[in-house]
DNA sequence: AATGAATGAGCCTTCATTCAT
DNA sequence: TATGAATGAAGGCTCATTCAT
């Protein structure tokens, strides 16, 4: 019976987390982030203001969370569905899920933090990540012969591609998706691409 | 001589509006543009917190103004360099003075800031900006066949060449500067290029 | 034991709120509404600057509340203890309660504030405030033919009535209380009284 | 030719003195006295702010300069025009003068100073203010038997009805101006003078 | 007499965080 | 676990006043 009770515990311990979770994520689409309080998140999620003290420690926290999920997305969604047949073809599609993450998944406010600067999410180490993704993809192209290298590591060009692209969605935030950033991002990408192709 | 005790007031006047524009600048060099307080700026400057509202009437105006600085150096200084034989020459020679604007010149707060995602400086029309310039070098090469349009305009090109540069510059201040902006900013722009040049 | 809890915490936030309240109103003695500051305010009631924000959310929120205390008292109090046999008698003993309210229960620039420009406390529905306890007295006497209503309506009179009582408490707030102001009330509405008793 | 100097020095000074003043009065017809800086008086007036601490030591000085010119214009203009044939009349044409002068010849927001807390204009001595005038006129009116004392003096009288008249202004003041100050004021007046006439 | 740059005490308000319940 | 009353440092900003020019 102790046992019952402890799950329940766990239970709802997790479900006020993930109260508080969405809460934070939720605003963001509404508000800035600098502008969001930890009363605005608390009183979103129906909890008091010591609950949240019970599960983040800081109001950073909060919103670091959301980078894992993120991560969690590439690695486990978008990399399997890479199996188009060219190499360009793979990379346009990776880059397609990616602006559609930044577009679609997850609301504009989400993704400038995302792309803010104190987010660490970017600079990490390669393997393990969405640009370690895109490099494995780079690499088959140079192996099969659909690139050429021009004397650049496929790592390099992926990190060159990734850092474009992030400045197009950066700046798609600035102008408030002011355009079709899903359009934008392939335009972009195909002519980053062709800097690389076989002529 | 009363011209000349006017002219001592305007002095007057006019250093202290540069005390407190160079101590927010250097601020920025120190710490976040968030954490700046107009305490800290005054502090700085050495005059008293009134005084600061007899110049500025907010906090953001002070920063602001820094925009204007920067607008200022590209369209005068920058401009008037690009000078060399090949259009690839001259776009190469402004992202270099790009980099070198935002990594030496201006400390990496300062650029964080002019990166930042409430900064209007980029997003405004083209003519009589920047981007204004490094579109009409494009043109030029568009003109001679040093380029190939691939069915893009100048105008399209220039401006994702800047959105790209700009992802770069960005990822340059989150990784703390940790490698050297200008030949990053090089060999990036040199890609950048590659996607247009006549084979 | 729950609700016990819930009480004591209840108790307490009360409690505070109360001591805010009175150190407002007992400030009002001593000095001007508008030199009062909020840190005067809390230092007096031996709180946090930011206990009272969690009970008020402006510096006139706590003198308004006065307004409904007044009220209150005039409804609930003074209503029910006009059953003197004649209608002057009971207007005249409203008007003591009137003054005696002002002048004891309140203190000075308590009274100040009740009359100040910025009350919204008279120009109000007569109904269920105390002009409306006195125009039904007005009325009892009209009705009996104790007074003689000279084209006016009881409505009327009340309004009238007040305002002329309101002007000399007034004078006196201005005088610095320097007479009676039961007495003088008394005298005063007896001759008010006196435009409208049946010969 | 130094005397020449000094006059127009002295001409001057009193312009200036004057268009503080002005500048000062014309804008308590827009905004609240408490809110009305000193930078606003001097921008209005077009003038430094140092000149205006060479005419006003504080801020309320010029303020209460407004009450030396409302008493001049009792004395000297009102007074000479009561030459009614009964004291009522008199007594009429007098309040309709003071309401006159509170809702024509000043605008609200003046008259609000003009009868607000700290206005040292009423509590004088009645010779040589306006409730002498008052006093005078009904003075007549008891001699002549046209009014009844009831035991109260003429001077009381004057006063009791000056109170009164002022709560109306005042509730007339706070009502916004919703209502016309001259016929409410001869309404009231007429009643308050029934309470004195001889039947 | 006129100027206006400089002052700085002091205002109201916010909000992340603590801790007794 | 959950609560929310209490905290108080810190923020941006106002404005009457001074004084060198």
């Amino acid at each position: 019976m102790a046992e019952e009770t402890k799950t329940k515990r766990q239970l709802q311990a997790e479900q006020t987390k993930l109260k508080l979770f969405n809460a934070a994520v939720e605003l963001l689409a509404v508000q800035d982030f600098e502008h969001i309080t930890i009363r605005d998140i608390v009183t979103r999620a129906n909890v008091s203001i010591g609950t949240f003290y019970n599960y983040y420690s800081t109001k950073l926290e909060v919103f670091y969370e959301t980078y894992q999920v993120a991560d969690r997305y590439f690695i486990e969604e978008v990399a399997p569905r890479l199996t188009q047949p060219t190499c360009a073809q793979q990379a346009l599609c990776f880059f397609e899920h990616y602006a559609h993450y930044s577009s679609e998944l997850t609301d504009r406010n989400m993704t400038r933090l995302l792309y803010g600067p104190d987010n660490p999410w970017f600079n990490r180490p390669q393997d393990g990540s969405l640009v370690g993704v895109l490099a494995r993809v780079l690499q088959r192209g140079l192996d099969s012969g659909e690139l050429t290298s021009y004397g650049d590591t496929a790592s390099e060009i992926a990190a060159w591609m990734m850092i474009s692209i992030r400045g197009l969605t950066y700046n798609w935030c600035t102008a408030n998706g002011a355009y079709d950033l899903i359009s934008a991002t392939r335009w972009s990408a195909a002519r980053l691409l062709r800097a690389y192709q076989s002529p």
